[in-house]
DNA sequence: TAGATTGTTAATCGATTAACAATC
DNA sequence: TAGATTGTTAATCGATTAACAATC
């Protein structure tokens, strides 16, 4: 992981597909693979994934090909997902309880720990075993607990200003389903997830196809 | 929307921001905007936004500008969005609930107007004012009530072989948040969130951050 | 060893940026 | 008209693909 520092983002959005097929990989119990398989498999071309992986580290042998147990592990090492993330949402709505039963936090190792909203109806709900809080108990939580994630399922409007709360609470990274752009400092990751954008790729492929 | 035919992804990926921010603009009132101001908006260069513009024609005037309303309806048009799909949701658990609750379906221009689960103790639930169903029904339904979309919420063990159904329904596009790759005949759109790959490239960023 | 496949360099392709003539 | 800003061409940059020597 030593030339880790400027991966572009392109590859990197690759990773986890790489990751992905070699987990079903595993569970078959395949032991090895070629570089040529792996494109089969994913659609990128051989040539693409040697030169991806390469970035990180030579984890192939030549005449062989991929260890896929090895490899798996160096990705999910490069992915970080060995490493135990505490994520608190903001929003118990009904994206925000769904997200909170989320099965994918396990698998890239983060834990949801409580949900905050300012609605006293939902305030004291369990979902799951997780609780809803009251949002103004949100920053002393965060601080007490030593928070690394704040999830933001709030509709935009109040997504900026739950965003500051979590910045200024010292939150490291922010999942932010608000289809809005936030402002934050560097050194806070913001990773969007634009479902509405989505909709609408899927909406010109529809119209493109019909035409 | 002449020469739309060969639109680069990258490009189409762009323009629900450009529509994002325009809505925004529309909102305060303004009536006219340069390139260079929506390139202060969006973080894109203003020769950029001009290249991927005129990919779909000359919306602007020299020495003016854009004309916001023009150009938000010009990107409503080239985006699809007013054409009305109807979309049922195939599982409806959690996350399907909660898509079923999204509001964003309306911008879009889609509706969601059932849901389908083979858990009895779920069917006959209404989520909103949408009902769900038995999964049994599915295909005759998607037939019967010439439905263009299918969304798929189940677990990924589930999610080909729901494709499967809705494409032999002869839904035009699938939107899937299963983590898996579909298999689908060209002419349906796929496409995809990925929830997991999402939270895995926080995961890398929130890593490289801390070295 | 011979065959296979990597790691890596070089060539190509595509996307972004810069520049500027056209023109409102 | 003079100033502003587009549309578009040319230059640059970065990402992908091709090729092959290294080597298991």
């Amino acid at each position: 992981m030593e030339k880790s520092n400027k991966v572009s983002i392109t590859v990197i959005r690759r990773l986890p597909k790489y990751y992905r097929y070699l987990a079903d990989l595993m569970e078959k119990g395949t032991n090895r693979i070629s570089s040529q398989e792996l494109s089969n498999m994913t659609g990128f071309t051989a040539s693409q994934i040697r030169q991806d992986l390469n970035n990180f580290g030579g984890f192939g042998q030549q005449g062989y090909g991929y260890n896929v147990e090895d490899l798996y592990n160096q990705l999910r090492k490069i992915l970080g997902l060995e490493t135990l993330y505490h994520a608190v949402i903001g929003g118990a709505g009904n994206l925000g309880q769904a997200i909170a039963n989320f099965k994918g936090f396990e698998d890239a190792g983060f834990k949801v720990v409580s949900l905050f909203d300012k609605n006293p109806n939902i305030v004291g709900l369990k979902i799951r075993d997780i609780e809803v809080r009251d949002s103004n108990t949100m920053i002393d939580y965060i601080k007490e607990h030593k928070i690394d994630i704040g999830i933001i399922t709030t509709p935009k409007e109040s997504a900026q200003g739950l965003a500051d709360k979590f910045i200024s609470a010292g939150v490291k990274g922010i999942w932010n389903f608000a289809p809005t752009d936030l402002d934050a400092p560097d050194d806070v990751i913001v990773e969007n997830v634009r479902l509405n954008e989505s909709l609408f790729i899927l909406s010109y492929f529809l119209k493109r196809d019909f035409e």
